[in-house]
DNA sequence: GCGCTGAATATTTTGTTGATCATTCAGTGA
DNA sequence: TCACTGAATGATCAACAAAATATTCAGCGC
């Protein structure tokens, strides 16, 4: 068997015991187990447990971004991709909690242990935003904008409650999805009319 | 001495020592003590521990409403009045924060155990909100407005990351405010241009 | 050399026990 | 009757030992 097939099978082995156990309730032991191989092992191809959860949420995040690719490149007007966009990582995301809510586990350890990879993952998304943002003032949508990565990363802030929603509040996906309509209503209003100025710090 | 007095005096004595030592390491005896009565005594004049917690928060909340009020019915432009609301409320409660860290714990407790009273005071917040909306409305600035609160709501969803900075980001106040300007700027520009329409859920 | 194991070590977690604490309330003194 | 105390109670916390676990690595079979 090749190295990354082993590596896989790992990973696979990993993510059904973490996604029925938890995180921090299974052991390298067991997943070592799975694979008929010793704990020691795995560090041939994982150098740590976290990265083990790291492999997890890049594969989750690997389908997420084609997805997204996708939305971006659609050919829909640019306000309704946006909305896709945000409305589909929300979706994912809640779903995949709700599913297997131990994966809310791993997003707490990545995001505590790992915060690098998390704005990775924010980088990411921006290209597409950018994408949309820039696709939208060429096509006339959206008012000129300055630079695209920093409206982007402005809309990803508005929009942070809505990227791993249990995390930040209780509510439930009807409502969640109600508040993030709401909130691109504004932004997508404001992308059309254009930043007039930015003014001077206040205090 | 009136019941009201000593209230306040155990609140304030709870007061000084949670911001000294925080919430969980400051006793029910010690606060007695600093009053010259007994632990049980204190239950005439609060319910329970966190009660006091929430009179410490509805302390401070009261200086930042009677803030946010003046800002809301200055005579400045309303886009201007907002922004000074969010950026007022965010550098009151760095402030604080960053002066007695064991602010922190307090509005963890809260948050955890007292989610109503968390929600007071967004609604409080909106009813200053709505006064700029609607003014801004009236005098021309923002586009008509159909529920002055929803979209309150709506903007107070975006700016949830500035309201307890330190608890959902480890950014710096320059960078805070640097990134809560760049969102208003977006808001903004679409309470100018105004809402065109909600479209139906996606999925 | 290469791919792996399993024992050794370092780190975390868990479990337990005693102490501390929030909260209640019967009782006391005015 | 009224305002309070202080002991009683159950809940929570801290500290320490024991156990489990992550990680390393010397060595083994191919």
């Amino acid at each position: 068997m090749t190295k990354s097939k082993t590596r896989e099978q790992i990973l696979d082995a990993a993510m059904n015991r973490i996604k029925h156990y938890g995180y921090g309730k299974t052991t390298m032991s067991e997943i070592a187990g799975d694979c008929g191989m010793s704990a020691g092992n795995i560090y041939r191809f994982f150098a740590s447990k976290l990265d083990i959860a790291e492999a997890m949420a890049r594969q989750f995040n690997a389908d997420l971004y084609q997805a997204l690719s996708e939305i971006a490149r659609s050919n829909e007007p640019p306000a309704k991709r946006l909305r896709r966009v945000f409305h589909y990582s929300l979706s994912q995301t809640f779903d995949a909690i709700e599913r297997e809510a131990k994966i809310l586990e791993v997003a707490e350890v990545l995001g505590e242990e790992r915060p690098l990879f998390m704005n990775e993952g924010l980088a990411q998304e921006r290209i597409y935003l950018c994408t949309i943002l820039e696709d939208g003032v060429e096509k006339g949508h959206f008012a000129p904008i300055a630079d695209c990565n920093y409206t982007a990363e402005m809309i990803q802030s508005a929009a942070m409650k809505y990227r791993f929603p249990q995390l930040f509040s209780r509510l439930t996906l009807p409502k969640l999805r109600r508040e993030l309509n709401g909130v691109l209503d504004i932004i997508i209003a404001g992308l059309e009319k254009g930043v007039v100025k930015t003014p001077e710090d206040e205090h």
